[in-house]
DNA sequence: AAATATAATGAACAGTGTTTAAAAATCCAA
DNA sequence: TTGGATTTTTAAACACTGTTCATTATATTT
């Protein structure tokens, strides 16, 4: 069984390339101006040949967008051993923050992108990430208001919440919203804004 | 000069059937699903046409971007004359939020749309009502600090923090990343989140 | 009525996602 | 090693896209 071992293997390096090449053309050109023969020219093969390792542009986007939420749950697992879940909390934004600023292509394909959320729906039993992520969030923010740490009684009130909070000014900037601020301190702000909130969340 | 005046008139006239048309399917279908050559079959010309009346598809867009900023003014325009500031923010908020989520494809347009902003950039002059909208919240939120009536010091910081919250809230929704709640407790939620944030930022 | 100016057209260009029949490469058994 | 079966890659084709432009048709002015 060697040689279907290292078919199966082709088959997924291909699959890899095809990605690599992919992201690499979304987070630069963004998902509508990629096209597949972008892709295709990119790693030197014919359009045709992608269909045969994708079904079509969205599973590609689908896959990439599983890869990337696994990809923030990793950052958040770095900060899983804060015991103070005020303070867990405060890295959580700061690296969503981050995470968002970072890759601002990636972050619009995860969270705002419209057009392929549908087809995504259809596979829902592969996407558990995005999810996961949302319930690192949850349960830090029900160890808060178990030990009475913030002006929150809901639980999940306080997680879509601070969640929209968040979302809404990366989303902004990431969107060019923010012109009637003067651009170099666009970024200052955001992190302002984001200790402001903590202040204004924080009990006492 | 009478001739010249209809003239005029016509062209204006057919400007505003390219739009009304163009803005139903951005609509139903999105900007990028709408194709030039939908919008002349729909006014029952040639697509040939539509480039006498605009530059290219972003100028239409551009048109109706500014057509939509100066209807969510003219709403927030009926709750200027609300004496207490707090219970304007909260009027406010209410309008919208109804807004985007009565015309979700306009409000994608308005704050999402990343590729026409570029374009828009260019004809700045023309934009004001964007900044005015803005100005809207800052001037209500300005009188709220004076009056000592929210937890907040800095006009500027509140009113981004408070406009990305409710972005955040009605922008998830929209772009259904909404998923792991109940769909039919979706809407009301939101409204939760806006009381919850109203009672979070009062003073006292 | 003839000349001029304006407006609408449809074909053409270069691009898109996707399908498919044919060609090339690979594999396996004789 | 060779020949047949399988798999993989390809290029062409289909129906689209935004945009341009020379031609045709309409309307206005002389």
């Amino acid at each position: 069984m060697s040689i279907q071992a290292r078919k199966e293997r082709e088959k997924l390096e291909m699959r890899t390339l095809i990605l690599k090449a992919a992201k690499d053309l979304f987070l630069v050109d963004g998902f509508e101006k990629t096209s597949i023969r972008n892709i295709a020219e990119k790693i030197e093969y014919s359009p045709g040949t992608i269909y045969q390792y994708f079904d079509d542009k969205d599973d590609i986007f689908l896959t990439i967008h599983i890869q990337a939420f696994d990809r923030l749950m990793a950052l958040f697992n770095k900060v899983s051993d804060i015991a103070n879940p005020f303070e867990r909390l405060r890295e959580i934004g700061k690296i969503y923050v981050e995470f968002a600023l970072g890759n601002p292509e990636m972050y619009d394909l995860m969270f705002s992108m419209r057009a392929p959320m549908a087809s995504l729906q259809a596979k829902k039993e592969e996407w558990g990430c995005g999810f996961e992520a949302f319930d690192f969030l949850k349960q830090t923010l029900q160890e808060c208001i178990e030990q009475g740490l913030i002006r929150f009684q809901n639980t999940e009130l306080a997680t879509i919440s601070i969640w929209a909070h968040v979302h809404g000014l990366v989303s902004l900037y990431i969107h060019e919203r923010f012109q009637m601020l003067p651009p170099e301190q666009v970024s200052t702000i955001i992190h302002t804004c984001m200790d402001n909130m903590m202040e204004l969340i924080k009990k006492e």
